[in-house]
DNA sequence: AAACGTAATTATGAATTCATAATTCAGTCA
DNA sequence: TGACTGAATTATGAATTCATAATTACGTTT
């Protein structure tokens, strides 16, 4: 028997929480904005209840905020997120790179590999789209790597959070190209399969990012 | 003006939340158990619908299972769940002491150090759950003196997870002795304000803490 | 005009209702 | 007796309704 198409998704509020949290995240819903609660149910054609609900879990995961009798606002990015979020990150990153090391076969190094290439190229070719893209598929690879759902799952909400920041827009050209430095030497510790020395430089790409992001930020709001 | 008393929460669905959390990992749920949806509703006077909410969240914090069209279960505490949380726990407890010993001022490890006289005097004495209640006091503070709420709301809920594995009652005396030294030494490392010691350490701990766990069970399992 | 007060409107939290999926239970047949 | 079938019951997900809090709109007063 051929694989059946996968099942939609049995629930709608599951379903709602993936889709408010991506227009969260790609900034549809702006920060500080009201959630526009009639809106939304309308256009997704769902009822309150269920949009509610999944209202409920993106506030848990720190995406909105309700307000008693007031409704939810999108969540602001303050700085303070961004200090305090990036250093747990860097760990977690740190955790990760370690047992990659250890779980990752060569076929998903290999693969990782690949990724990387082409995230080298689109750095070359300065397609920021794309490099983008690639690298976020390869810390998620490694991510994956570990082997720890757990992991994994603070992981993707906290990345989630700090991508609102959108710092790829005004990415620095040495920045850039510290980064492709970085992921370097990442991809060698991991070919020598250097479980510290992988879960050091990803914890230090990580702080680098944020110190980048700081310095954008201060500079932008001079 | 005097204190004027706190205002109770304004909203079902967050204190449901706490309350269900806390059934849950007091282990007055028991694991694999449905959730009795009914029986909730009417103990706690409420209707189905903020219940149903608080659910969602304790759902994605990894209390319970939810199962299109068959409601709740408590989430079982796997062998795997701990593999995957204690090395997280551990890494954000590392953060943790590290900043704490940048942050804390003199007060907050004098209280620090104040709750350690219990804790061991709670070990002296043999008292199990005074011993408990100084040791999370213990850890709370010093993640509290990272000064990072997401660090620390990262950290509670994973606490609180592993804590349902209740690992208190068939502490080993080998462990305990050795859990009482190894916090002897991060109060030294605190009070030095050494914080790559303490994070360490504190790292080290919770491995250990992890180690024993894992013993206890394999001993259980025979 | 600007500031205030009040009525009308809207939005929100929670209860209730409703359609349907899952489960239970009785009856049938081997 | 024990496995199967199908109706009755119950539980669940979601829509709807309801009471009330918040907001807006509109006069009134200075």
């Amino acid at each position: 028997m051929n694989q059946i198409e996968t099942i939609k998704r049995p629930t709608l509020h599951e379903e709602l929480v993936d889709r408010l949290r991506n227009l969260v995240v790609e900034d549809q819903l702006k920060p500080g904005e009201k959630v526009p609660e009639k809106e939304l149910c309308e256009s997704f054609g769902v009822s309150r209840t269920p949009l509610r609900e999944a209202l409920k879990v993106l506030a848990s995961e720190g995406f909105v905020v309700l307000q008693a009798n007031r409704g939810a606002r999108v969540a602001e990015v303050t700085r303070k997120e961004l200090e305090n979020a990036f250093p747990v990150i860097a760990r977690l990153e740190q955790l990760a790179g370690e047992m990659a090391c250890e779980f990752l076969d060569d076929a998903g190094i290999a693969a990782i590999q690949t990724r990387h290439d082409e995230m080298v190229a689109a750095y070359k070719a300065r397609d920021r789209q794309a490099y983008f893209l690639a690298n976020q598929d390869i810390h998620q690879a490694l991510i994956r790597g570990a082997d720890n759902e757990i992991l994994e799952a603070h992981h993707r909400l906290l990345a989630a959070r700090v991508r609102r920041a959108r710092f790829m827009a005004n990415l620095s050209d040495e920045r850039w190209a510290q980064a492709i430095e970085e992921h370097e030497g990442m991809m060698e510790r991991l070919h020598a399969r250097d479980a510290e020395g992988l879960g050091n430089l990803m914890k230090q790409h990580m702080m680098g990012k944020y110190a980048a992001h700081i310095k954008a930020m201060d500079a932008e709001a001079d």
